[in-house]
DNA sequence: CTGTTAGCGCTTTCAG
DNA sequence: CTGAAAGCGCTAACAG
């Protein structure tokens, strides 16, 4: 088999096989210059017949452009940043811009600064960013933000950091499931928190306990083991609660899991609330109440407003995206 | 603020700052031609201290070659293609190139072209492709694979595409869950088949019935609805059945669900296997046995394979993932 | 061990 | 309406 495609056509072949410059060809394409119908038309028909397609290096390195933008994220095949990235990557798309993935995970150094680097070598123009919790990355963060790199942070913004972001009503989400289960009668809550370092964790905790001012909140990490394992521990101390706030959808799914093993039921005994709306949501029995996050539409924004800036070179400011409470069967009068 | 970063330095700058040629600073970065160590590490410095890096666009217009592949995935929100990208993510770091993410979905035919006019433009090296069921997709890879593009196919190779690919064991993992229903006494099985158009799909079909003639195969989307929808029918047929296998495991807690409707009980009334082992699988009550498909290794040796062709020029052949079946609480012997 | 020179393929002045 | 020519920043002969 043939190893490598054959080299593939140039300007000026077009150029040549239309008998004009590749001045002509190139303008012919762009339209910046005004070039005879029929010159016109048969370039086009030379660049079909031949599937032409101008060189991307040669154009990047004359335009200083890379029509490539980046989006780092700590896991790529976790729904949650794959929903960002589908927003991302459909606003980038539309505006004619490629995507490129770099993953943020396990904190390796190497993999840390790679994203840096592309847009260092302009092999990106510019870059979506969904937070970590690592403090070497915000201090790298704030360099580039202060070298006016073009920088867009998405559903996670860094307190302290002046940069565009986009993130979503977290604090009126956990204040209106704390309405709901107050409506309910309840006054007795725990709440399952993701982890405490992260800014919109905190938000979520104040937010909700501005309503319910005496919840008991304990710390986990967004996984489902974690609302397992907190609700656990709960059990263990017979903590009285008659309701559980999680700050997403898989730990209240763990903590569900636990509760049921304890024998106890949902929302007879206990009332559940989730967040994100995720699958998990409406698979779980009985279909959990929880706070959606339209993530997509978090990543299409973000897109957008870097876009925005490479296009017209100002920066943009913030931008939020609302929450809304969904009311499922995980949720009930309190026990009395 | 200002909008743009300042222009980045060049390797002209870094040369005269060390007071030597471009050319010695290029063999310094390479390590292609020897260098003074005096001068080599002169020029080391200046690099940190500037923050140099090379412009990538001269870089590829130069070599013909973007260090970046591509990846073609329908839904890159979808964890079934998340898995992909993450393993193909991570063999591309790991060689150093980056991963340019294209969606396929609602096959618009605009982003259908796209990965392909990529590979024209040499904007990515070669691409990774998760197939769809487009004929029109099915031609244009065909056209592609016949001019030697550096294409790979990941998950679902095409009869009669001649391509390198890497898919699993799927024909295998159905056998297994027919044995192990075989075993367990059921003989009346209802299949919850995926998109009969796929080839894998009719593997899992062909392969379940070598073992369980008798199987009754319907086919459904792959989606939790049409596992819904399907169960429906044949319990609106009193179509007697003690199992179901469903191509995956969406489908079964579809079907699962709708059992539960119907005062059905899994697995004393009815058993399932599902396939793929997603997280639902863990989630659900009870448990789900299910065929284990390890996709973010199907990713990473799908972009092994393109990488190693990129650097040695030689088309790989097709390699295989192992599947294993997973025994869960929903399945037990047949009620009799 | 180092420098000079010629491009890679394109866009964009500057001149018709 | 069209061309010639000068680079964009880098690598790789070729020549010391």
């Amino acid at each position: 088999m043939e190893a490598t495609p054959s080299r593939p056509w140039t300007m000026q072949q077009i150029a040549d096989a239309a008998g004009v410059s590749v001045t002509t060809v190139s303008h012919a394409i762009s339209g910046k210059r005004p070039v005879s119908a029929e010159t016109a038309s048969r370039i086009r028909r030379l660049i079909d017949e031949f599937g032409y397609a101008p060189n991307s290096g040669a154009v990047r390195l004359q335009s200083g452009r890379s029509q490539v933008i980046g989006l780092a994220v700590p896991d790529i095949a976790h729904p949650y940043f794959g929903r960002i990235a589908k927003g991302v990557e459909e606003a980038a798309d539309s505006a004619d811009y490629g995507l490129i993935v770099a993953s943020t995970v396990n904190a390796d150094p190497r993999r840390e600064k790679r994203y840096f680097n592309m847009l260092r070598t302009r092999a990106i123009d510019g870059l979506v960013y969904t937070s970590s919790r690592s403090t070497s990355e915000v201090d790298e963060l704030a360099r580039q933000a202060r070298s006016g790199a073009p920088l867009v942070l998405a559903d996670e913004s860094v307190p302290g950091l002046a940069l565009p972001s986009v993130t979503t009503t977290v604090a009126e989400g956990a204040r209106e499931a704390a309405e709901h289960l107050r409506a309910l009668g309840h006054s007795r809550v725990a709440v399952v928190a993701g982890y405490s370092g992260l800014h919109s964790t905190e938000e979520r905790a104040v937010a909700f306990r501005e309503v319910l001012p005496h919840a008991l909140t304990l710390y986990g990490d967004y996984e489902q083991e974690s609302g397992y394992r907190i609700m656990s521990d709960l059990l263990a101390n017979e903590v009285p609660f008659t309701a559980v706030f999680a700050h997403n959808d898989d730990m209240a799914v763990g903590a569900m899991r636990r509760l049921r093993e304890a024998g106890l039921r949902v929302p007879e005994d206990v009332s559940i609330v989730g967040f994100d709306d995720f699958d998990v949501a409406r698979i779980v029995t009985p279909e959990l109440t929880t706070v959606r996050k339209d993530l997509v539409e978090v990543g299409r924004r973000a897109a957008r407003l870097l876009l925005d800036r490479l296009a017209t070179g100002e920066a943009g400011g913030t931008e939020v995206v609302p929450t809304e409470l969904v009311v499922r069967g995980s949720t009930g009068p309190a026990r009395t």
